[in-house]
DNA sequence: CCGAAACTAAAGCATTTGCTTGTCTATTTT
DNA sequence: AAAATAGACAAGCAAATGCTTTAGTTTCGG
């Protein structure tokens, strides 16, 4: 259904740059909470904040077991937020070869 | 260069549906400012604001003639955000293949 | 010239965001 | 068992966000 609310959950999770080279080392491979934070310059618990935003959008999909919790990502999450941004360049694309006269 | 920055503007831009429909609107044609207002729950002065954070990332341009403000989108500054999620939906297939041994 | 239309600028305000620090609980490791 | 590791939970805080209202300025139509 594509609607708004997951659209919004989605770009806001990825406007944060942090968020978004946690989903970059995701792509990767999964990893833990510590994995991810070790890179990052923040405390755990800033990057834990993280990946509840990127669970709550659903990007990325977490399991624990014993102490660890291994996180991954949910890359079909990412479609409706790519479809949203090609139909906007499609829209375009088609008024702008009416304006060129290329019907 | 795909800098940081520019992703944190576009999809920040993105992440509001107010802003949304305005590009959803613009994609059609361009248009005036109250134009832009006139489908939308809220102030005029509300509006320009959001035009001010689309054009801070470049998804609008707009230009003034007499006392009319004509905005138009950019496409082409989509592309950044587009070819972020594509490279993910990449890299996370290519590891998948690697997974399922489909080398 | 006069009033409406189309912005523009600025201030104020409630909520959200992106952290921090501190405390706490499980689970491993030694 | 003791200590280290990995995470969870909550409170607090400064800054950013998404509005509002008020008070302009400029331009256009009659």
């Amino acid at each position: 259904m594509l609607n708004q609310q997951s659209l919004d959950l989605a770009f806001q999770a990825l406007a944060d740059p942090t968020r978004r080279a946690m989903i970059e080392r995701l792509s990767l491979s999964p990893a833990s909470v510590s994995d991810l934070a070790r890179p990052l310059a923040m405390s755990l618990s800033a990057v834990m904040q993280h990946l509840a935003v990127l669970e709550s959008s659903g990007l990325v999909v977490s399991e624990k077991l014993g102490r660890v919790r291994t996180c991954r990502i949910q890359p079909q999450a990412l479609s409706a937020a790519h479809a949203w941004i090609e139909a906007r360049r499609a829209e375009w694309e088609r008024r702008a070869s009416i304006a060129w006269g290329i019907t």
